[in-house]
RNA sequence: GUGCCUGUAGCUCAGUUGGAUAGAGCAUCGGACUUCUAAUCCGAGUGUCGGGGGUUCGAAUCCCUCCAGGCACGCCA
């Protein structure tokens, strides 16, 4: 438990003794406790902590809140929860003031844990996959993807902080129409490279990295393709590029700072019979039917889903659908406990019915969680950069990696709600100025950095110091702000909200230039010094924890 | 037409299971470097929380309705 949590836990033992005094006095009526909050109130005056459970039983003890929160804070036995005063505030909160004492207990627990620091075990036995990405692997990773993965790699950083155990997939649609397409397309730019008339097909790829492939192909093997059966060779162009796109797409997420534990093929999936399994088993529970020859899956039998889906076209070959069906069961089937897939707000149609098939295979679907995040849209010169993958013409994540840099691209993706709709700004991305948010955070760990260095002391250094010589607002506001971590992880967790540490980490920074500018370092008063080094540290410690879980870098220098 | 998401300061967005006087950044204006990194700090102004109704001690948050924008409604994925 946290330092907080802890603090919080004692208020709420002995706000329930309180209650029950007054109980056991005839002077309050209720039956069970209410649920009731402690929370950290957003004005600074309000005090430590504030209490709604007055308001929350004024209707069943009829009585005023006021009145209530009075008898509460009468009967509040202060000693062992550093609560040093109790007020009645507004309609009737309980607001709690604490002394510092807790606060100097943070630093040396901070530097102890060290890059374990925000950790806890909330997750504890749980076994998650996050599947993110998994984008076609018929071209490159677009802006859309970007978001995706930046999102997906920060949630499952941060499931994992929280105590989960984090399994991170990309699943490889490796087969089905639109490799067919892409095997098209490949096959015409073979030939034309070569200098053949060919048509390109109506719905094929017009990107620049299918001729480029292709002319790859050329330098390596030269015709050897031109006479082969069309069959033959359309599986044999896309054998080749279908690596080098997987390739392609792996280097670009791993420049991104995204790794995956497991890369799954969907061809695993048709290889070894798991779709047909997979529709059997559905046949026999009179989930599937047959209608104008192909074969549907009831998914308007479950949830609110009111529409059946084709699992089998009449040309007897199973839709992405049925691969999906089966996919969920092999992932359910590994023993996840919870399933978190990423995907794009246009796929959000497809929620209910995936549900609805986690269920008809026998998981429960409360165990399936789809994030679904809204489109990108990329801005450069104040104009919209409109994008099309069909055409070719998008901006791939290689390109956005080399153009603005890891770090201030997923700072920005990670920055906001993914339910929002993000403008991404090209220009201000890759701008080195204030403008850009991204270089607030980091140059308060390089600024620390420099301070440490500089110091000629020895670290960790907390525990060895007198803390409570810091005493200024701005030293206990960002020892404060240090200690709100592991909260704030734990909730961001739950959540699956990662948007939130990329506040704290601003605010935390805000807090840290505050310090800076208001309380110098390196003091000749060299107990202070020591103290403030103390804070120093494990204010970097914090800023390096956070920044790790969002993907960017914490540099020392700047 | 039906479903999902969004609508908060000039702009981009936060807003914690409903909480107190709705907040940040940018932009604008005025201050602070012979001192540990001025990519910083301090101060100043800005709101019919899209409109209207309802629920309650209390609503940006929950419900209804209307308006505006995005997305989805395929034997595509």
């Amino acid at each position: 438990m946290s330092i907080v949590e802890n603090l919080k836990e004692n208020i709420r033992k002995e706000i329930i003794k309180a209650l029950e005094a007054n109980k056991a006095e005839g002077k309050l009526q209720y039956g069970e406790v209410p649920n009731f909050v402690i929370e950290v109130p957003r004005e600074k005056n309000h005090g430590d902590f504030a209490v709604n459970i007055a308001m929350l039983m004024s209707k069943e003890a009829k009585m005023n809140p006021r009145q209530i929160a009075q008898l509460i804070a009468d009967k509040f036995n202060q000693a062992g929860t550093c609560v040093e005063k109790v007020e009645i505030a507004g309609p009737g909160f309980i607001n709690f003031y604490l002394n510092s004492q807790w606060l100097y207990d943070v630093l040396p627990l901070v530097e102890k844990e060290d890059s374990n620091y925000g950790s806890s075990d909330a997750g504890k036995d749980i076994k998650v996959q996050v599947e993110f990405v998994s984008a076609n692997p018929t071209g490159l990773l677009h802006m859309g993807n970007a978001r995706g993965a930046a999102l997906g790699d920060a949630l499952a950083n941060l499931l994992a902080k929280a105590g989960y155990s984090v399994t991170k997939e990309f699943y490889i649609n490796d087969t089905g129409n639109q490799i067919e397409n892409f095997g098209k397309s490949l096959e015409a730019r073979y030939f034309q490279e070569l200098g053949h008339e060919f048509p390109f097909p109506e719905e094929g790829y017009h990107g620049k990295d299918i001729i480029d492939t292709v002319n790859r192909i050329i330098a390596n093997e030269g015709k050897a393709y031109l006479d082969l059966e069309q069959d033959e060779r359309r599986k044999k162009l896309i054998d080749i590029a279908l690596d080098e796109k997987i390739t392609a797409i792996r280097t670009a997420l791993g420049n991104f700072g995204v790794e995956y534990d497991v890369w799954f093929r969907e061809t695993t999936l048709h290889d070894s019979g798991a779709i047909n399994e997979v529709i059997e088993q559905l046949k026999e529970k009179d989930l599937i039917y047959e209608h104008e020859g192909a074969l549907w899956f009831r998914s308007s039998r479950f949830g609110s889903d009111d529409k059946d889906e084709v699992v089998v076209r009449s040309n007897g070959t199973p839709t992405y659908f049925a691969a999906d069906i089966a996919y969920h069961k092999n992932k359910f089937d590994r023993g996840f406990d919870w399933v978190i897939n990423i995907w794009g707000a246009d796929h959000h149609g497809h929620v209910a019915r995936m549900k609805g098939a986690v269920q008809a295979v026998g998981y429960n679907p409360d165990n399936l969680t789809v994030v679904l995040m809204q489109l990108v849209r990329l801005f450069r010169g104040g104009d919209i950069v409109r994008m099309s993958k069909r055409t070719g013409q998008y901006i791939t994540l290689m390109e956005l990696v080399e153009e603005v840099g890891k770090d201030a691209a997923r700072y920005f993706f990670v920055l906001r709600n993914p339910d929002s709709h993000l403008d991404f700004d090209l220009d201000l991305a890759k701008q080195e100025s204030s403008e850009n948010p991204v270089y607030y955070v980091q140059y308060a760990h390089a600024r620390i950095c420099s301070i440490l260095s500089a110091s000629g002391e020895e670290l960790p250094i907390a525990h060895k110091s007198d803390l409570s010589l810091l005493k200024e607002k701005a030293e206990l506001d960002l020892i404060r702000k240090i200690a709100d971590l592991p909260d704030e992880i734990a909730q961001a967790a739950k959540a699956l909200e990662p948007h939130r540490l990329a506040r704290y980490a601003h605010d935390l920074a805000s807090n840290f230039h505050t310090f800076y500018n208001n309380c110098r370092v390196l003091t000749d008063d060299h107990e202070l010094k020591k103290a403030r080094l103390g804070l120093a540290n494990a204010t970097r410690i914090t800023l390096r924890n956070v920044l790790t879980l969002l993907g960017v870098s914490a540099p020392e220098r700047m």
